[in-house]
DNA sequence: ACATAGACCTGTTGGC
DNA sequence: TGCCAACAGGTCTATG
């Protein structure tokens, strides 16, 4: 499902239902993800105090009292959703009714309040994964160590592109997915951002420095077009294919936006622009492009 | 230092 | 209708 802006719509729905309420339980439907989960995960949240939801890059942070943080990447088809008063089948228990789950419902947060609400993670291929360590440990956890800057904050700039890929041979499509380069982009938002910069997925990212090191015209283009669409994309609720729904069950639509994602064979949508998009593969990964008009 | 392929999983879609 | 292959918002490992 997720890229950064999926997962920051995940973060943005959960953060007023959670944050200020204490976990009474956490039920584990399973013993693990992709990986296990941490040791003794339900007891060490059971009964703490949810201070805060953050995100970085694709992970989202659920950050408790006690200097404790939960992190959740959610794979390629992980969500969650709020059950609101729900009330349990037997008083105290803090149980769904087996009528309220659904298959790969794998994780329960049950909440406190008058009318508790429920948290519920489901991912049917189980690539997510959850993990629990010392908020004061973030920074320095090997997920984050080597983290590239956000696409929403200062620290991306066509400099620090510049000075970063000056060395690379890469083709630009694949630098963009490595997270160590720019945090939280996918395959969707990769190729939208070179498609509206005007760039070729193939053309090699030291192509896009100037012998002296400065951003080209085309790298100022590209960083511009990465924050546009990121930030257009969170605004739209995230892109809603197959998996990602927003945390009241609602569909992002920035997919109706997308300009070459999924849309070979069909014409370009750049004024004037007579060409066809494509697809080809890279990194493993299907890649749309115009090839008229990126270049 | 790079690319590719395969691994992890389940579900959907399209062709025959 | 059934069956089978291809494919999917991610990332990690092994192998050239």
């Amino acid at each position: 499902m997720p890229e950064l802006p999926e997962v920051e719509t995940v973060r943005r729905g959960l953060a007023p239902v959670m944050e200020g309420r204490r976990i009474v339980r956490l039920e584990l439907r399973r013993k693990d993800l992709r990986f296990a989960f941490p040791e003794n995960f339900s007891q060490q949240v059971s009964g703490r105090l949810i201070v805060g939801l953050g995100r970085r890059a694709k992970y989202l942070l659920i950050g408790l009292e006690d200097n404790l943080t939960v992190i959740s990447h959610l794979g390629m088809s992980g969500s969650f959703r709020i059950e609101t008063g729900v009330m349990s089948e037997q008083p105290g228990s803090f149980a769904l009714p087996k009528s309220k789950l659904t298959a790969h419902d794998h994780a329960v947060f049950y909440l406190d309040g008058p009318e508790p609400p429920s948290v519920i993670y489901n991912d049917p291929r189980r690539f997510g994964f959850m993990d629990l360590v010392k908020t004061e440990e973030l920074e320095s956890h090997p997920y984050f160590l080597g983290l590239g800057p956000e696409p929403t904050g200062n620290a991306l700039s066509a400099d620090y592109l510049a000075a970063r890929l000056k060395n690379s041979r890469q083709p630009v499509k694949s630098a963009l997915l490595d997270q160590g380069v720019v945090a939280g982009l996918g395959n969707i938002y990769v190729c939208e951002a070179l498609f509206r910069a005007g760039i070729s997925p193939a053309s090699l990212v030291g192509s896009l420095v100037s012998p002296t090191g400065k951003p080209t015209k085309q790298l100022v283009a590209l960083e511009a077009e990465i924050r546009a669409v990121i930030a257009e994309a969170i605004t739209a609720g995230g892109s809603s294919l197959r998996d990602h729904i927003q945390t009241d069950g609602s569909l992002g639509y920035f997919q109706h936006s997308f300009q070459v994602y999924g849309r070979q064979a069909k014409p370009c949508l750049k004024p004037g622009c007579a060409g066809e998009v494509a697809r080809m593969t890279q990194s493993g990964r299907s890649t749309f492009y115009c090839p008229t008009c990126q270049t």
